[in-house]
DNA sequence: AAATAATCATAAGCTTGCTTATTATATTCA
DNA sequence: TGAATATAATAAGCAAGCTTATGATTATTT
């Protein structure tokens, strides 16, 4: 088994997975009013309330101006408010409410339901080992973009 | 060892490293003046030189207005053209030009260095193993979402 | 043969990503 | 202390997804 078929494969078969995904996801959620990209903001608040916008940003993985228009909308539907921190007026603080917390508890079958579905005939070990080395990539990946990074700024300071 | 908390993670895990996935790749992709969703689609047509825009939206798991634009953005670069079937006037076929060879002949050790960087401390043997799991998944959800509009066509019928 | 249905590409407008820039506030250090 | 720098949230504008709709053509049915 050579590394080659993953090479042609890898990249751009996940990028496929997540439309597929995104598509499946959004349509189930949309009964509930809400879409995916709203959940799964709300389902982060949810594990850890208080959080300020740019801490949940960097676990999302997402830029902070992406953030701040979903925010908006979980705030327009009274799901969650923001707080502002008595000690740093810069910060504003995620909160659930009531029918965000009552939201949740509705949608909380769906979320084991589309896991259930798309990992069907994968094994509950297998399951395991492949979210697992999904985060391994994710931790890679992260690592890869700061090396670049730093290896670009490093060049223009040589070279600019 | 549970489903639970593969359940908690997988839909939203996904999500995430593809958003990271998408950074890295398209800063890459960058250098050669492309980004990675039009590397994508040059990449198929390279595979399979000749087909029409609908087969090709429907390997990449995209809608077929979202290629047209894609493929516009090729087609101005002359990386690839589009010639007009002689038996059906309502069809383009696909195929790639000369600088447009010359472009992936250029990235093909990009396409490796991504996935190697990605997949870094994941054995060959799992890497494979995980290709072939995101392939099953990816059948799974096109099955999901077939099956979920089925459903609810059987519903309105019945009820509309 | 004509009417109807299906298919191919495209268009318009929305969402959710991105980058770069702006404003307000905190922090650092000379 | 006061100036430079850093950080938090937001804004504006672009990219690439989506849905729904349209025009042109082809296929099917009656």
């Amino acid at each position: 088994m050579t590394r080659g078929s993953v090479d042609q494969n890898f990249l751009f078969t996940l990028g496929e997975l997540y439309r597929l995904l995104r598509v499946y996801a959004d349509k189930e959620a949309s009964r509930f009013g809400i879409t995916r990209a709203q959940w799964a903001v709300l389902s982060k608040v949810e594990r850890s309330e208080g959080m300020k916008q740019s801490e949940l940003a960097e676990l999302l993985e997402m830029q902070p101006i992406t953030l701040t228009r979903l925010i908006d909308k979980l705030c327009d539907n009274d799901w969650i408010e923001r707080r502002s921190d008595a000690s740093d007026r810069r910060v504003n603080r995620l909160y659930l409410r009531k029918a965000g917390r009552a939201l949740l508890g509705k949608m909380s079958g769906l979320k084991s339901e589309l896991t259930a579905n798309a990992l069907d005939g994968i094994s509950p070990a297998d399951a395991h080992r492949l979210l697992t080395q999904l985060e391994t990539i994710k931790e890679n990946v992260r690592n890869a973009i700061q090396t670049s990074g730093a290896e670009q700024a490093r060049k223009e300071q040589r070279y600019g």
